[in-house]
RNA sequence: GGGAGCUUAGCUCAGCUGGUUCAGAGCAUCUGCCUUACAAGCAGAGGGUCACAGGUUCGAACCCUGUAGCUCCCA
């Protein structure tokens, strides 16, 4: 058969997983075996695969596949969330496009057009993970918004809310004016901004003087209630209880003292706008100041601030300021940077508002349910890495009461219903079933129209149901697959949501199964460039994924993305890894070559004999690293390892001890134990790099029909011989040694040359002898008494080596290079001299630790000895 | 302003219980090779006062204190 010499993955890859899928390997359904579970992070149906989800995904898919490997029952599910304001944007803008306006509109109508957006784009980024391999179990795609995942959701709003878990309230919330909603506290981005402080005049009712007021916020001032200042600072305490007229409106109002206003900032007299900052709100509670509220929901002045009526919120900061100019009430401006909370969708500046907003009561809800925090904490749950739980103890510690109403169409519509005055009349999933609860609490009542909650669910209150609801664990409590599924085993997510998903779904969990919903929770990196900036595309610096899979095989990015992502880090990703991966794709193919091209001879040549031990031993330690590093979630490290192994101990090390001369047979016993020593190599790889993997494997040996190598049982770490592991190790450096010797004197490959040692160590290198003297091109190896003049020498360990490279050695050179030596060991010598010599440390450090310090003394002394002998000569 | 974490080779990071497997890996760099598996390769080499200053200890990259710089979270 002939081989490529070149690796191309483009078509192997996809025609893998075309056979993958046609025979169903991803399929779990319940069985007797140990399942083995992880739900996907549904992305948003509006994504397209960015970096980021290359890394977690790929990770996911390491961890399904091994346990796989391991006879697990594995079931990957996977999905997408319906990203409430996201798709609604993109909906909108796309309607706008046909010249069509939400507003003209019904809801339904709405609707129908954002399910047919859906089913047309919704799919993309499940299709672009299977270029990705990842071994998903398909049949169980979910979405956050399909009819069974709807009521669940509805279920559990109205569970909450008869279990007094959720609320209805006026609250100061973050409001986008362009998206029209209010938005969660972590869908808010703060960065630092330039703007402008003023000072202003506040003149003091019937006189001249004034309290000079600072803000950033002049378009505001409409909605002053009162002058705050400390009371402490003398500058204004004969001014507290006094009145002071508010520019532009010429309304009055009081100056109030609390301890809240830094006597530093600014001027020290802080204006009161209850409306719109959230921390005047509680002042203006704590004094009964009244509310104005001066802007409309899209972000113009509304009505009740009187002046500038209409003008948005921008513009109106320019004329504020003109006017008070005019009116000789500006002192100065001044550049000042704050920090501005933006819409992390819309880009919108945030305005604090007050609304009425659904919340879920976090403080109450963690008090019945404690294992939130306490599991975590306990490692019951464990997090990786784990410095991340002091961040989860801290957010839930300081948790503040979740929103949870979204002022959209897409989405989970709130089942609450509102009599015509607006009074809430009942929580029920129908019209129906509404009034029926309403007329049984108020018999009397002649209610005609209710009306639902226009406003519909934060599309997290459909993502912290997901590990239970893909199960319909909400439907059906008790059916097969979530009481064979659940609770999950890991969860691979960026440390980004800990609290907008990871926190919340152990709450869900808690709440409506009594049951941690997962046991380990790996939080990958934020994917950034180079530069170390976070990869978006509003930089344009995020390679497209697709591009890349196409140039070095999804193999390639895998192996790329993961070996620069410890856990928790951030991944400065750089393209060179893709092509350090599809390299090491080219690596393994054409170490199948070479053993593909080989002509067998049946026989065993017992020179190879313990080359092969010592593979089998050193793949064995590796096997057992290599577990180690996977329980601990150490997989950039358990890759890391691999590839070293493959590369050069398989490839540089073992596949050059064993290659038959040039056009030589090889027998058939070392043909087989390589054979399968690359066979358990690709099992080990397999988690991986999927494709090239299960490429080579079959390439290797005739298969059954329908088999995959991802149904391999998972090698099995045999014996260790530590002592050969020595011993190759000593060959091995003596024959890079050699290597480095005859490279500095010249000597072509063709050329032997010969080598003598003396002495003799506790460590022996004489069962590679022969192999020696095959990889670094010797005429003979042999031992000598006496020292062999006109010879390169050095030492490895005990053993003094002579190289005849024929060139006359310079004896100055030789002499100098030994007494260097004597001098660094004698140094050696003295140091660990010191060690033993001092009574504390043989009394109190560990006996092994003392034993080796003797050794190291003796091999040192015995060392020295040598050196000394070789200079007297 | 409050909290958490980080600082080890040019770059990205390991270094788990303080003790020659303790100063490591990959990449990058340099040198020599088109040696019939692979130039997407082979064979070698150089490179670090473990941020800084103290302390604890027989012994510190590792523990403690302080300083500086960076990152993240919260306000």
């Amino acid at each position: 058969m002939e081989l490529p010499k070149i690796y191309d993955p483009k078509q192997i890859e996809d025609t893998w997983y075309a056979y993958w899928m046609k025979n169903d390997f991803f399929r779990s359904v319940p069985d007797e075996r140990e399942p083995f579970t992880i739900v996907i992070p549904p992305p948003n149906v509006t994504g397209v695969l960015h970096m980021g989800h290359m890394l977690n995904n790929t990770i996911q898919d390491i961890l399904i596949r091994k346990a796989r490997m391991e006879g697990k029952n594995a079931c990957w599910v996977p999905g997408t969330d319906h990203a409430s304001i996201a798709t609604e944007a993109k909906v909108v803008q796309m309607l706008r496009e046909q010249g069509i306006k939400k507003s003209d509109l019904s809801r339904e109508d709405f609707l129908k057009h954002a399910w047919v957006w859906k089913e047309k784009y919704g799919g993309i980024i499940l299709e672009q993970l299977k270029k990705l391999g990842a071994s998903c179990d398909w049949q169980r795609t979910r979405f956050t918004m399909e009819e069974k995942l709807s009521e669940a959701v509805i279920g559990v709003f109205i569970d909450l809310y008869n279990k007094g878990l959720i609320y209805r309230g006026l609250r100061m919330i973050n409001w986008d004016p362009v998206a029209k909603t209010s938005l969660s506290n972590e869908e808010v981005e703060y960065d630092e901004e330039k703007s402008n402080l003023y000072f202003i005049k506040y003149k003091l009712k019937g006189s001249n003087e004034f309290i000079p007021v600072a803000t950033v916020r002049p378009e505001t001032i409409m909605g002053d209630v009162a002058v705050c200042v400390n009371p402490n600072d003398e500058r204004y305490k004969h001014l507290i209880g006094k009145t002071v007229i508010v520019p532009l409106v010429n309304r009055e109002v009081p100056i109030i003292a609390d301890d809240y206003v830094d006597i530093e900032f600014g001027t020290g007299a802080l204006k009161i706008t209850p409306a719109h900052d959230a921390n005047d709100y509680e002042i203006g509670k704590k004094y009964n100041l009244p509310v104005i509220d001066c802007f409309n929901e899209d972000g113009t002045i509304s009505q009740a601030a009187q002046v500038f009526v209409g003008v948005d919120r921008f513009k109106a900061r320019k004329l504020a300021i003109e006017r008070i100019e005019a009116d000789e009430l500006l002192i100065k401006k001044e550049e000042y940077i704050n920090k501005v909370g933006r819409s992390e969708r819309t880009k919108a500046v945030i305005e604090p508002r007050l609304s009425l907003q659904w919340f879920v009561d976090m403080k109450k809800f963690f008090k019945k349910n404690p294992q939130v925090l306490e599991d975590v904490m306990k490692d019951d749950i464990m997090f990786y890495p784990p410095k991340l739980k002091n961040t989860y103890k801290h957010w839930i510690d300081n948790v503040r009461d979740w929103c949870i109403s979204r002022q959209l169409w897409w989405g989970q519509r709130i089942p609450a219903w509102y009599d015509e005055s607006g009074k809430l009349v009942a929580v029920a999933r129908t019209k129906e079933e509404a009034v029926e609860q309403y007329k049984k609490s108020n018999p009397k009542s002649t209610l005609s129209n209710i009306k639902q909650d226009e406003d519909v669910l934060d599309t997290w209150f459909s993502s912290w149901l997901w590990p239970i609801s893909v199960f319909d664990g909400f439907e059906n409590p008790n059916n097969k697959d979530i009481k064979y599924y659940y609770p999950t085993n890991d969860l691979v997510t960026a440390p980004e949501i800990m609290f907008f998903w990871v926190m919340r779904m152990i709450m869900a969990g808690y709440e409506w199964r009594g049951e941690k919903p997962f046991k380990n929770v790996y939080y990958t990196g934020i994917v950034r460039d180079k530069l170390r900036r976070k990869m978006s595309k509003s930089l344009g610096n995020s390679p497209d994924p697709l591009e890349l899979i196409e140039k070095y095989g999804a193999d390639g990015i895998r192996l790329g993305v993961l070996l620069c992502s410890p856990a928790g880090n951030d991944i400065l990703f750089d393209e060179k890894l893709c092509e350090q991966g599809r390299n090491f794709s080219n690596k393994l193919w054409n170490a199948l070559r070479l053993i593909k091209g080989w002509e067998i001879i049946e026989g065993k040549n017992a020179d190879n004999q313990v080359s092969i031990e010592w593979f089998e031993s050193k793949m064995n330690k590796t096997i057992i690293e290599l577990n180690g590093l996977f329980q601990s979630f150490r997989l950039s490290e358990a890759l890391m390892t691999l590839y070293k192994f493959i590369w050069d101990d398989f490839c540089s090390w073992y596949l050059e001890l064993i290659k038959p001369d040039y056009q030589q047979p090889i027998d058939s016993y070392t043909y087989n134990k390589t054979v399968e020593f690359l066979e358990k190599l690709m099992q080990l790889l397999h988690p991986f790099m999927p494709f090239v993997t299960e490429e080579i494997w079959h390439t290797l040996n005739e298969r059954k029909e329908n088999t995959t190598i991802n149904y391999t049982t998972w090698p099995v770490a045999g014996k260790v011989n530590e002592e050969l592991l020595v011993q190759a190790l000593l060959s091995f450096d003596l024959i890079t040694n050699l290597r480095e010797t005859r490279a500095k004197a010249n000597k072509k490959n063709a050329e032997t040359v010969d080598v003598f040692f003396a002495e003799n160590d506790t460590i022996s290198f004489t069962a590679f002898t022969g192999k020696i003297i095959k990889l670094a091109r010797l005429g003979k190896l042999e031992r000598t008494k006496t020292d062999v003049p006109g010879t390169k020498t050095f030492l490895i360990g005990s053993y003094k080596f002579f190289v005849a490279t024929g060139e006359v050695a310079n004896a100055d050179d030789e002499r100098k290079k030994m007494l260097d030596e004597l001098e660094y060991t004698k140094g050696f010598l003295a140091s660990v001299e010191k060690k033993l010599s001092n009574e504390k440390f043989v009394s109190s450090a560990p006996s092994a630790v003392v034993d080796s310090e003797k050794k190291k003394r003796d091999d040192a002394v015995r060392k020295i000895s040598i050196l000394e002998q070789s200079l007297r000569n």
